[in-house]
DNA sequence: TCGAGATACTAAGTAATACTTATTATCAGC
DNA sequence: GCTGATAATAAGTATTACTTAGTATCTCGA
């Protein structure tokens, strides 16, 4: 039997647009000397929609194990983007702020990611583009599902 | 105009989609017990396309840096999937070729890949996903395009 | 109330993926 | 045959992830 290698199977093709993106990001991000990468500024988006917020619900949002996090956070909080504050009602936590830095530099980065994403577009009609985005976000949710079962189930096991 | 940052733009969906994809790709060839992840998978698929093939070749296919991909190779040449061979038509250069072992674990991880595809298609219909895989190998090859531009811009800078 | 177990975070160690720069061997063109 | 380009790698660094183990603190039940 003939072997069925698809170069086009979801899985490389994802991985291939998700690495082409983030490499163009990166490298306009640098260019721009605004001095972070891709993942840190995943963090620093989800840190300004939450709002003051613990890492381990940050780390929760982001998808990571909170040791991940807090690494994320030390790079972030060395740069000067973030700051982490006793959690009043809780003295082992901690509170994960912007600061004035951090907000300032996610204006900045907002216009990198619409070239970005311009750049990607090209070729494609809005409504097109809206489906794609719309397909993205089902599919997201979907294995995010999944990987939360995976992981209570992973819980269950250890218990 | 006021850039309106969010964990659905673009960016940060085809990054959370690809992460979860390779995370989940990454537990089951665990489970599975291949022993080797989704991007040595992916240098091993390329090998596999490609019949012997030269590392820089292999390289530029697998769009990384020639040290990179070394790196990658050093992994599976250690775990017995791949050979080096001189190139007999240039001694710098060596053939990447598959070992017997290297075609049994494609072999393997092929259903595991549909099991994961099969999970991210949850809820869309067969069009839908088409639509969806359509648009994603059209984004790769537009975004490759620029990259390669950029590439090649860099290196007439650097001359 | 107090003690056991759970939770929040971090230190330490590991691994994969990616880069840059510099080195060695070899090739190709003048 | 020399010179510059090319193929691969050594060395060093950074990011993103994980696990395990440790400390401080909290919470709940006896």
């Amino acid at each position: 039997m003939k072997f069925h290698i698809d170069p086009d199977s979801f899985g490389f093709l994802v991985n291939d647009v998700a690495r082409l993106t983030r490499l163009e990001m990166d490298r306009r991000i640098e260019e721009a000397g605004l001095g972070f990468t891709t993942g840190e500024g995943r963090a620093l988006i989800h840190i300004k929609r939450a709002g003051p917020v613990r890492q381990n619900v940050l780390a929760e949002r982001l998808g990571v194990e909170a040791m991940t996090c807090s690494t994320t956070l030390d790079r972030l909080e060395a740069k000067g983007f973030i700051e982490r504050r006793p959690d009043p009602s809780d003295r082992r936590a901690k509170l994960v702020v912007l600061t004035a830095a951090g907000e300032d530099v996610i204006e900045r980065v907002g216009p990198i990611a619409a070239t970005v994403r311009e750049d990607a577009a090209l070729g494609l009609s809005p409504a097109e583009w809206e489906t794609f985005l719309g397909t993205l976000r089902h599919v997201r949710s979907t294995l995010t599902g999944i990987r939360e079962s995976a992981q209570a189930q992973a819980r269950e096991d250890a218990a």
